[in-house]
DNA sequence: ATGGATGCAAACCATTTGCAGTGTA
DNA sequence: TACACTGCAAATGGTTTGCATCCAT
């Protein structure tokens, strides 16, 4: 499935002038690999962003595809569904409470909000299907963090 | 850093309870895995877990502490602190929005509300450090699991 | 022309699995 | 006692890296 074809044009001009901001080379792979996370609405992995690109470039490789994602993602130009963790981690609280983790450390910390537990969700994600929990996520950089960026 | 104590001896009660009630065998290993994770604020990783364990079970192996995990997870005993996931995802749009996720196939889609872009953090959370970004992660079921659950 | 970008193949590392021995119920 | 559980060691699979070549600037 394809997001609208007016936003993907805006988010490829984005993308060339990201990189051209960054200096970095503007390349027929990197163009179709970012293509393919646009224009999806998926939030494809990286095999399945792979096997796209090569419909297109047969030759790529899946370690450019890596290595383009990071840099993407590093310019700021794509996101990912969650932050990018080399490992998994537990949380013996199986009660309502949210989250804040550090974007720098990946310090976490959990937090209660009665507010928060009782949001209001729109219609259109009621109808996706049946929700089982929402929870706030909250991206910073903790104070540790910001006190060592100081020196 | 521990959670209060009287919150600790709740979690191994209902710990007990819930080993109990699957017909699963209670050993000294799955307790003490359990203790680790439920005395943690720190959301730990199972490297971490099999550390702190090792020092009461200094024969344990990771790959228990792994099985554990995983066992505590699918009774609901534990958590993640972010769905566990075998591969990144990525994600074109790096505006401000929202996810739901099916929590047994793992179909992702965005939403959009300006009430939930404008949330209210308690003090509690803007303390812990600058915040960057906040984002609601809904977890259910998708409409087509629930319809493939049916038959 | 030239340094950054790519493709290939091998390496890495978190997590998983087969199997034989062990301990809980 | 029986069978689930554990520990070991080897396998798996997503992601990363070294290196020689290539191409955008």
């Amino acid at each position: 499935m394809k997001a609208n074809s007016e936003e993907i044009r805006k988010r490829i001009s984005r993308f060339r002038a990201g990189l051209g901001r960054a200096g970095v080379k503007l390349t027929h792979q990197r163009v179709e690999i970012f293509r393919e996370v646009a224009e999806s609405v998926e939030h494809p992995d990286a095999e399945t962003i792979y096997r796209g690109v090569r419909r297109r470039i047969p030759t790529v490789s899946l370690d450019t595809v890596y290595r383009t994602l990071w840099l993407l993602l590093d310019l700021g130009l794509i996101a990912t569904l969650d932050p990018p963790r080399e490992r998994v981690r537990f949380d013996g609280n199986t009660g309502p409470h949210h989250h804040f983790v550090c974007a720098k450390c990946g310090m976490a910390r959990d937090f209660w909000s009665e507010d928060l537990d009782a949001l209001e969700l729109p219609a259109a994600v009621t109808k996706l299907g049946r929700i089982k929990q929402t929870r706030v996520q909250v991206t910073g950089i903790c104070a540790r963090c910001m006190e060592k960026n100081k020196r």
